[in-house]
RNA sequence: GCUAGUGUGGCUCAAUGGUAGAGCAGCGGUAUCGUAAACCGCAGGUUGGGGGUUCGAUUCCCUUCACUAGCUCCA
């Protein structure tokens, strides 16, 4: 038997695939009469979809995993067959397997029906599989959860096990020992731990900024209005409420109505906003538009609500309200592709300054689409160019794009490995159209404008909660809350260590002093755990040559004794390049 | 919204069908101390809310709220 190159993603996929089958069957021999749905590999492991009365406990996976060791240990050959598609049918219905019946229904006609075996184990499968189930060593079942079948919120649910396989039991708690640190960072659990932001029963879905994550939230707002001036956006404001008539003009109270929040003014009906747009386009429409002001970027620092489903809150990364770094861009249709590629620009500019890794996926053209083809193809190739032109790559989501335009999405990973939608682009041909915008073409001759409608950060919140995790709490100096704490070895050091701080304070850092009547390991304990970015040790010695003694909460070791003046020109310096690591790295 | 699970003082956790216990944090003292938790004492909970079963519920049941995982949907 050959050695596994568990390197190779094919490989890996094999391998787990491999072992989903194995749990389907230790699955159904332990609830016989189980029916079988589908069971993929995923990133990092795999899971199998069931449908049975019996309902999966946590009790039950252990259970499980015994009977696939069992399977395993029989080291059973993984055979291929191929059947033509009615014996197939016929096969599966006789097996009473109606997930599988239907899936073959759904198979193109001409489409090889292939099955894979293993023991008295039958799966309909595209395969590949690995050689043998003995090739299998160490699995755990991770989590029982309900999934629809076919992804379908209208058919029935189904329960799905995840569980994953590794070529080794090292490995595979190795594994298991990387999501325990993970979930350490989870930006719910740093987020009430650092005081930034939290969460109360009374208002389930809407975050509170504690004083800290204000900060982080203001400094971001103040990168945000830098960046913006210098792509040549402008910065608009618009009302949080507008009445029922303007979003059932914008179409959203036909397509959005259920996620919409209403109130009644004087009688009448009035909305929350759950997006910007059609606040910038009354701004637009303030007064006849000429091509010489294309394109208009109105930038919006918009706090929309949206009534999201209870079950899809998730900390700041799902809100019910949130502030979108927006902006609406009008403009002639020959200035899309330009001006998508300077949108990409701006978006790798802020993405690759935070070092975030993210992927872009491009969604095409829907079934229920607007417009013509024509526009769609060229929509569609302004963005797939764009992203070329800045060296990036993209996957396509065919027929995944709004009613109204296609979209680029930007993705970053949280700390457990989940997407992340944070920056998007859509085109959008529609909404001017609905609202007859016009501007004056250099023909003399009115036209519709395009509109763009475009995030960076996505989210305030979510974005907020994505760089929580991806540096574990441990900021960029220049948004850190507490960029500098002093620590005083003892009360006698009390007074320096004050000076220090008016000091520091000055150059506009912000400082906390610690001068508590406690032991020094105490204090520095508490200073590491809330990630405070430097910590100053002041004592006798410090005090005598007007020095700190300086640790970064980024660094392991110690940086060592410097004059107040030189540590207070490299944090500036440090903020002003707004570098991610220590300056003393 | 759906499926499953969880809910005990600010935090982390314990306990039991007989009306809750610890550590940390807090407060009051003592110690003035040099790099990840000094010591002593005090205070703090109608066990998420409501209802039921029971002589008795935090424990069992129902319901509701919130959270967690996933599905669906999305920034």
């Amino acid at each position: 038997m050959a050695k596994i190159n568990w390197e190779d993603p094919q490989v890996r996929w094999n391998y787990r695939h491999t072992a989903s089958h194995i749990m389907a069957q230790a699955v159904q021999n332990l609830w016989p009469g189980t029916k079988l749905a589908i069971g993929p590999a995923i990133e990092n492991g795999f899971y199998y979809d069931f449908d049975t009365e019996h309902k999966f406990t946590e009790e039950d996976f252990l259970k499980i995993q015994k009977e696939m060791k069992k399977i395993i240990q029989a080291n059973h050959k993984l055979e291929r067959s191929e059947m033509p598609r009615e014996e197939a049918i016929k096969f599966f219905e006789e097996r009473n397997e109606p997930y599988k019946v239907e899936l073959i229904k759904d198979l193109p006609e001409d489409e090889t029906i292939s099955l894979y075996a293993h023991g008295d184990f039958i799966d309909l499968c595209a395969g590949p599989h690995m050689e043998s189930t003995g090739q299998i060593k160490a699995v755990k079942v991770m989590s029982v959860a309900g999934a629809y079948w076919r992804g379908d919120s209208n058919r029935p649910m189904l329960q799905r096990l995840y569980a994953t396989a590794f070529p080794s039991q090292e490995e595979l708690d190795e594994y298991i020992n990387r999501l325990e640190e993970a979930k350490k960072r989870d930006h719910r659990k740093l987020g009430k731990e650092l005081g930034l932001f939290t969460f109360r029963d009374e208002a389930p879905g809407f975050p509170f900024y504690l004083p800290k994550g204000m900060v982080l939230k203001n400094k971001l707002i103040d990168y945000w209005r830098e960046i913006h001036k210098k792509w040549g956006y402008v910065e608009i404001s618009t009302p949080q409420i507008m009445k029922r008539t303007l979003w059932e003009t914008s179409g959203h109270w036909e397509h959005y109505k259920d996620n919409m929040y209403t109130t009644l003014i004087d009688d009448e009906d009035f909305a929350i906003k759950p997006m910007n747009c059609p606040g910038s386009i009354l701004v637009y429409e303030l007064e006849p538009r000429s091509y010489r002001e294309l394109p208009l970027r109105y930038g919006e620092l918009g706090l929309v609500h949206r009534h999201e489903l209870s079950g899809a809150l998730h900390g700041m990364f799902r809100v019910r309200c949130f502030t979108q770094d927006d902006a609406h861009i009008l403009l002639a249709k020959e200035q899309i592709k330009d001006e998508v590629v300077r949108i990409a620009s701006l978006l790798d500019e802020v993405y690759t300054m935070f070092e975030l890794p993210y992927s872009i996926e491009l969604s095409t053209m829907p079934e229920d689409h607007i417009g013509t083809r024509e526009d769609w193809q060229r929509a569609e190739d302004a963005l797939a160019e764009a992203i070329t032109s800045i060296g990036k790559e993209y996957k396509v989501n065919p027929g995944d794009g709004a009613f109204y335009g296609p979209k680029l999405d930007f993705r970053v990973l949280d700390s457990l490995g989940r997407e992340w939608q944070c920056g998007t682009i859509q085109l959008d041909y529609q909404l001017p159209g609905r609202f007859n915008l016009e501007y004056t073409g250099s023909d003399g001759q009115k036209h519709t404008p395009v509109m763009i409608h475009r995030v960076v950060f996505g989210s305030i919140e979510r974005f907020l909660g994505v760089l929580t995790e991806h540096c574990a709490g441990k900021f960029p100096l220049w948004l850190a809350p507490v960029q500098v704490k002093l620590l005083t070895v003892t009360e006698k050091n009390a007074e320096y260590a004050l000076r220090v701080k008016e000091e520091l304070e000055e150059a506009g850092l912000r400082v906390e002093l610690d001068d508590r009547n406690e032991k020094i390991g105490f204090k520095l304990r508490e200073a590491r755990n809330l990630r405070d970015s430097y910590i100053c040790i002041i004592g006798e010695k410090e005090a005598e040559n007007n020095t700190l003694t300086v640790r970064s909460s980024k660094l392991k070791d110690e940086i060592g004794e410097m004059s107040v003046s030189e540590f207070k020109t490299r944090l500036l310096e440090e903020i002003d390049k707004k570098i991610n690591d220590s300056i003393f790295a």
